[in-house]
DNA sequence: AGTTAGCACTCAGCATCTAAGAGTGCTAAG
DNA sequence: CTTAGCACTCTTAGATGCTGAGTGCTAACT
């Protein structure tokens, strides 16, 4: 099953040539641009038994090869070298995401798919960070006025969430500061989905007394339990599939962008890759999910303190610069976990 | 110029009957589907007047008519009836829009962007709360540790912004509590964007012993100038454009979905209808911007406490369902409208 | 054995052509 | 003023033919 040196030498120009034209790939082009010093004739055999053994196949009868999945699988595993960027393109890379600059996570996330895409040419998403992966850190009751307060929630990775209450039952500030206290001790350092309910309802027993401004107080938990869930997926660079030939039909550009809309599946197929580590390449049907198996999905994890918080990828048809994705994918990565796990460490 | 009754429901049938199904309309099925009561000759020789004036066009020599953007706009102004909804579909959009349920004001709009999109089946926008139009309220520093705080900014309308800010020189909990008193009272009532540069330099030279941790406050006052001066814009069904025949071509919708992608473009779009009360149409060059001069766009703003906070509407192709959108578009906003005025007070 | 040249064959893509159908404008009669 | 009738125009869809790129096979060559 091992293909001979040569079968590997075409099959990768075959490979190469159809991701830079998008045009099947003749027996003749392979002869001439690659120097292989074979004739047209012995290149077609060759193609030939590829295509019987599954790396190539013909759109047509009379047409030249171009990649199965298969074969795009075995240039990524093999035949593909590991492009290195070089430094002017690191930098500019660096600069565009303006990490120096950027204080707020989303901030920086939301940045971060920008130039992705921009970069590939491709469309390209993030997970946002996940919320209830985050740990918790601090909790301050804020007392606005008589009747309301201002609960704020504190979790490392830079997380601040915030919302009004209404105090139904006006506390003294002591006690108000005795209950807060008490709920940091309790709660500092749990991820947000170690808060259950059943410890929430346990701290309620404890401070019965206090009832109802926990009550209050933990609406934001559970509802930050509840709704970030989901963090936000952002996307970046959608008309980009547009320019690629493979979109050239309406119908199929409304397939993808209507997957684009639907924030909760594109969460679900990112989640998939988040406890593997490193650059993950799915191929077409390697894909789980149906709208986009004819397409190509190249993901990195980033992570802040070693901890994984999101997944960022790349998506596009199968036909891709793999070479030049999973660089740059490597690249922003790099950048990103390194910022983060300076600049918001707490 | 007035157009004489024939004149009017010939007229109307046209642009009713094109709307309907984006084909030209000709004669014949002008005089068979709505019972003028005349051949199909003469109804020719009233086409033929009709596009003359301006209000009718041929694509090509021997096809129907379709409305010119003139012929549309005399159809909104003066031949279009208001179609009220039912009680059944105000209920409904009531129900989806889910207003009871829903807490902060950025998730209300989000909302309302898909309910209007799904409803009217177009592509539809919405602007934000404009941060800077809202008042001022109160600012709190909260001490997290020795070295940092986190600056809360509170304003009418439910906004809430907050910061972590480190604090250079550690101010006694008294001093600081001075110095944000000081800075409440003078800022209570003021929009933000009434806190110019000046106005701080002002309170900077007042209170010149704690310059610094004035300075790192403060921050986060000018960021929110700068940053949110241009309130986020959210979008809802890009993708349904894809179902409308006049973008068939991928040119088109290429155009208009890089379009979509640019907030702040679309945002200096919204921003031009603010200051005008009630429904906006703007039918093809109506529009200024020249990428969407193909289109129409149909703006309401919506108000909290008799305050105007933003722009909603749609956009879509000229020929559109102009009844149904400004109904769906008139019952949110008042829905909208009410929700907020009533529920974020404060 | 493996490699190569040559040749017949296939097929997508493009342009050209035709027929059908829809709709118009004009004219003359009601 | 209205209408029937007719010639004319123009789009659309389907059919036809041509061209170029590329293949598969065979036979000759190394």
């Amino acid at each position: 099953m091992e293909l001979n040196e040569r079968k590997k030498r075409i099959l990768h120009a075959v490979v190469a040539n159809h991701i830079k034209t998008a045009d099947p790939v003749g027996s003749r082009t392979v002869a001439r641009s690659y120097r292989i010093g074979l004739s047209s004739a012995t290149i077609r055999n060759e193609m030939a038994d590829l295509e019987e053994m599954g790396y190539l196949k013909q759109p047509h009868t009379s047409a030249g090869r171009i990649p199965s999945q298969k074969g795009y699988r075995y240039y990524v595993d093999h035949l593909m070298s590991a492009n290195r960027l070089t430094d002017e393109e690191r930098l500019s890379i660096s600069r565009s995401l303006g990490l120096d600059k950027m204080r707020e996570i989303e901030q920086i996330i939301a940045n971060a798919v920008k130039v992705l895409s921009s970069v590939t040419n491709q469309t390209s998403l993030i997970m946002g960070p996940q919320f209830k992966k985050s740990t918790f850190q601090q909790m301050r009751i804020l007392p606005l006025d008589e009747k309301r307060g201002l609960v704020v929630l504190i979790t490392d990775s830079g997380f601040i969430k915030n919302k009004v209450i209404e105090l139904n039952q006006s506390l003294s500030p002591a006690e108000l500061h005795q209950v807060v206290s008490y709920l940091n001790q309790k709660l500092y350092g749990l991820t947000i989905d170690q808060v259950t309910t059943s410890l929430i309802n346990e701290l309620k027993r404890d401070l019965f007394r206090r009832l109802e401004i926990l009550e209050q107080a933990f609406i934001l938990l559970e509802e930050s339990l509840r709704e970030e869930q989901q963090a936000r997926v952002f996307l970046g660079g959608t008309t980009n599939i547009l320019n690629q030939p493979e979109f050239k039909s309406v119908e199929k550009v409304h397939q993808m962008l209507s997957l684009f809309e639907q924030e909760s599946l594109l969460f679900e197929i990112l989640e998939k890759n988040l406890s593997e580590e490193g650059i993950v390449v799915k191929i077409g049907t390697e894909n789980e999910h149906e709208d986009i198996q004819e397409c190509t999905l190249i993901t990195a994890t980033y992570k802040i303190n070693q901890r994984i918080l999101g997944t960022v990828g790349v998506i596009g048809p199968t036909r891709m610069d793999y070479q030049w994705v999973i660089a740059v994918l490597r690249c922003l990565v790099d950048q990103l976990n390194r910022t983060l796990s300076s600049d918001l460490q707490t």
